[in-house]
DNA sequence: CTACGAGTTAAAGTACGCTTCAAGTCAAGG
DNA sequence: CCTTGACTTGAAGCGTACTTTAACTCGTAG
């Protein structure tokens, strides 16, 4: 299996060499072994670090993503609080849908608004209020 | 009409008193007319909070959410830009929606995987990654 | 041997969206 | 007159997610 420097991982990912680090400090990522106190990846990273952006993209904290990440291979306990943490998530996430689902309808709606202030228009206002059924 | 206090406003938005006036000094509120120096609103103010949270909530920032509320009033050059951002924005909002509906499928299968890791887990990396026709 | 490029650390800095603080103003009630 | 409570201001502070900086360590190439 091939090692990667954290340059490598980095340029593969798009991520900053800093970020990288900061993930781990934050215990998002695992420490890696060192040569001559440099670190080693495997490809094996890429599937973390996937989750990891689609957690943080998604609007998970850094504390959250890491109980994400965690609540699994630890049954005991935690893994209620996980539990918990992706009931409340998810009621997030769907509200966050719905917000940007809105929000998506608002800006279509204003390109044909020429009203004078955007709160005025009945038009707009009708369909960013309107509840879609979330199917989504 | 009624006229408000700023507290009675943030009683019934839910917003800090000081949140309205950081919209207020960051060009998101108009300046009321003041009695006294207190500022004195009326229920007009509602529908723009009501924008304002929508764009904020949905990712917008404070300069972009000042943009689109702007921009209706100033059709002459602003137009242009308002509809570039608008457009710019239409692609964020898209990309933040399949970011949340990756994560509420993630979530979800999630609640089935009893895989030591999750990024090991195929079933979750094949719904957390497929594509879906963006119907929403 | 030296110089370069990539990597290392801890600590400080940044941007955003507010909140909190300190000190003051004002109208109404007792 | 004095207190109370809601409001005013500018300035400083805060939490999140990183980035930047400064000083240092390596391995390799010339």
């Amino acid at each position: 299996m091939r090692e990667l420097s954290i340059g490598e991982v980095a340029r593969e990912t798009g991520l900053a060499a800093s970020a990288l680090r900061y993930y781990e400090k934050a215990g998002l990522l695992p420490a890696p072994p060192r040569r001559s106190r440099q670190r080693r990846y495997t490809e094996a990273i890429f599937g973390r670090i996937y989750l990891i952006r689609l957690a943080l993209e998604a609007g998970f904290t850094i504390g959250e993503t890491r109980l994400f990440l965690s609540g699994f291979s630890e049954q005991t306990p935690p893994a209620a609080r996980w539990r918990a943490l992706a009931a409340r998530k998810l009621e997030e996430v769907n509200a966050l849908m719905d917000r940007a689902r809105r929000m998506k309808l608002l800006l279509e709606t204003s390109f044909q608004c020429r009203c004078p202030r955007l709160e005025d228009c009945e038009q707009f206002l009708r369909s960013a209020k309107r509840k879609q059924a979330a199917s989504c």
